[in-house]
DNA sequence: ATCGTCTATCTTATCGATAACTTCGCGGCG
DNA sequence: CGCCGCGAAGTTATCGATAAGATAGACGAT
């Protein structure tokens, strides 16, 4: 008795699987199998309805895993973050799921924590773990375990975080940084600061290289890049270690609230803004906007952005070629804290 | 010959198998999977080493679909988020990743779309698959379906997007609302308003009620709640739109974006803040601390957040007591906009 | 009437791992 | 000397699904 108990019990836990299904509704198994996979076409009325009540009844759910294992296509992808990332990340992710989802896939977010190679190492694991047909990585890899896992599953390695900087990507495209520092050269500015941040974000590298060049190229005066850190203390300072003399009259911050921090320096010092310094921003804080003066800065597309990434990932899964984009995700939003320059600062 | 190419093909591209490795170990699969799973104790020297070696040569990995099969210990938990969740998730998404690694388990992220009982559906789904042992939800669910899921798989519903605004949750933990309102009223203020933002958001209402609720316990004056839009403009309309006799001197906003756009809108009709109006935001946004004036606002730690949500599923799961804290997540951040009131406006 | 074709269905094998049980080899002890 | 115990290694079964091949019945062509 007690016996039968504990089996009666275990059959009310167990999950029941398509041989539970099968013997309800009086056919074999492999019908119902068929009747899941082509949606019940290819089983006549009789045996279709049974299965229908059956899978109704017993409140039946495909095991993922078992299916997995037997066909290798498991209808999900992973994207990869590195474990600290930033808010915009969200945004990416949302724009890359609704990409796979249009294509029949789900998406799995994950973070890596760890150094380089340990990232690397769990990458490994997941993608040769069956779970996952492609993987999107917004953390970089090391070079050669890059190929070694590609070499099971289709990776795709987004530019965000590329610890070499190589400028393949979209979100490492800087692009607006030359284009505010030409509009405000032509508007009569001559010297100009750069507010990095940390260094240790591509984009910050990426970003300060398009200064230099931009400088460069223009024939422009740098009063040099101050990097190290987010705090907006830093912004602050950079403003307030400028000497008296100092001809810098544009700003170029590498976020909103390095932005922020320097307006408050330079109105500390006595500077009008954008009368007599300039300052523009990046990330399109909402906060920007009702900032006096409201604040000039970047708008990126992250929604578009991870749209792009995971089209590039399924290009490389279907075997076709990557898409190309002319249309940049990242605008420049002209507000009231830039302006020409005041001459008498030359 | 063309067919002796193909097979080699094939075994160079397909994933090695405990199979694989135990041939070229010259030993039983069984060996190689005892190997694993007990890090080689019960192995004896010598066929240990020939394994190690093979597993090394064949860069062998286990397919987790398979094992996940047998065992049911898969060791990942996955994280519901609905899709268009706010930047705050990824920190909580941090804070529970940290948590749940700690206990020995891998967290995957999924984002779910579509309406309530579509989210359900595909999070039924995902507790039956096999794919993981316990699901943290941070959105809502049918409630009917909700216990169904939780039969199969241990299940957190998180509070932050709760449908029916039970107050489980610490995000839905509106006291601090209650907190600015309290001191402001000790510096005089009598005539609060509350421009509240989006009412589908669990959080807003939950801070409108207990602005309601701790406005009439202080037998205080309600200049009303507007709400309906997170964009700055309807946080200014709502200053703009107050009568020019109206004795609001306090404003309480749903978050530093509308607080921002109100202060905007206060400076634009002449009033000074603080001294005619006091205005309180929330979300700590970075660029509160460099506005003129400082921004009050309230500090929500979504990692610590994140945290505790993981150890409540990881307790489930354990059948162990769920734990309490009693320090708040949330923490009043006192800045400049906030002050005492202005007698003459009262 | 018989045969072949087509389709729905059934039976058996398989995916890659672990569980359960069996066998083997070695050493100690009566 | 033979038996027993014990741990390592081997054999077979199993998880839940799909694949491949076999079978049965309906139907049209010969």
């Amino acid at each position: 008795m007690e016996r039968e108990e504990a089996v009666i019990k275990e059959m009310q836990q167990r999950r029941p699987t398509i041989y539970d299904i099968a013997k309800t509704a009086g056919v074999s198994h492999m019908t119902v199998s068929r009747y899941l996979r082509f949606n019940g076409e290819r089983t006549r009325e009789d045996p279709r309805e049974r299965i229908r009540a059956a899978i109704d009844e017993l409140d039946y759910r495909p095991n993922l895993a078992a299916r997995a294992m037997r066909t290798t296509r498991t209808g999900r992808l992973a994207i990869l973050f590195p474990s600290g990332s930033a808010a915009s990340s969200v945004h990416m992710l949302t724009g890359a799921t609704e990409a796979a989802r249009e294509a029949g896939y789900q998406v799995d977010a994950i973070t890596l924590a760890g150094s380089s190679s340990e990232r690397s190492e769990r990458m490994l694991e997941l993608a040769e773990a069956g779970l996952f047909e492609g993987l999107l990585a917004l953390t970089p890899l090391d070079s050669e375990r890059q190929a070694q896992i590609a070499s099971r599953v289709p990776v795709v390695v987004g530019a965000e975080y590329d610890d070499e900087m190589r400028g393949i990507g979209d979100l490492a495209d800087a692009s607006p940084v030359a284009e505010i520092i030409e509009f405000l050269a032509a508007q009569g500015h001559r010297t100009f600061l750069h507010i990095a941040g940390d260094r240790s974000y591509t984009t910050v590298r990426s970003r300060e290289q398009t200064f230099r060049e931009t400088i460069e190229r223009l024939g422009l005066e740098s009063a040099g890049t101050v990097a190290g850190s987010w705090l907006g203390e830093a912004g602050q300072k950079a403003v307030l270690d400028l000497p008296d003399d100092s001809r810098v009259t544009a700003i170029i911050a590498s976020n909103d609230h390095l932005a922020a921090a320097a307006i408050h320096g330079a109105l500390q010092r006595g500077w009008r803004v954008p009368q007599d310094v300039s300052v523009a921003g990046w990330d399109n804080n909402p906060l920007g906007e009702w900032l006096p003066p409201t604040l000039t800065t970047v708008k990126v597309d992250y929604m578009e952005l991870g749209r792009r990434s995971m089209a590039r990932l399924l290009a490389v899964m279907r075997e076709e070629e990557e898409p190309t984009y002319s249309e940049s995700v990242a605008a420049v939003v002209w507000r009231d804290s830039t302006g020409p320059a005041n001459p008498s600062r030359k």
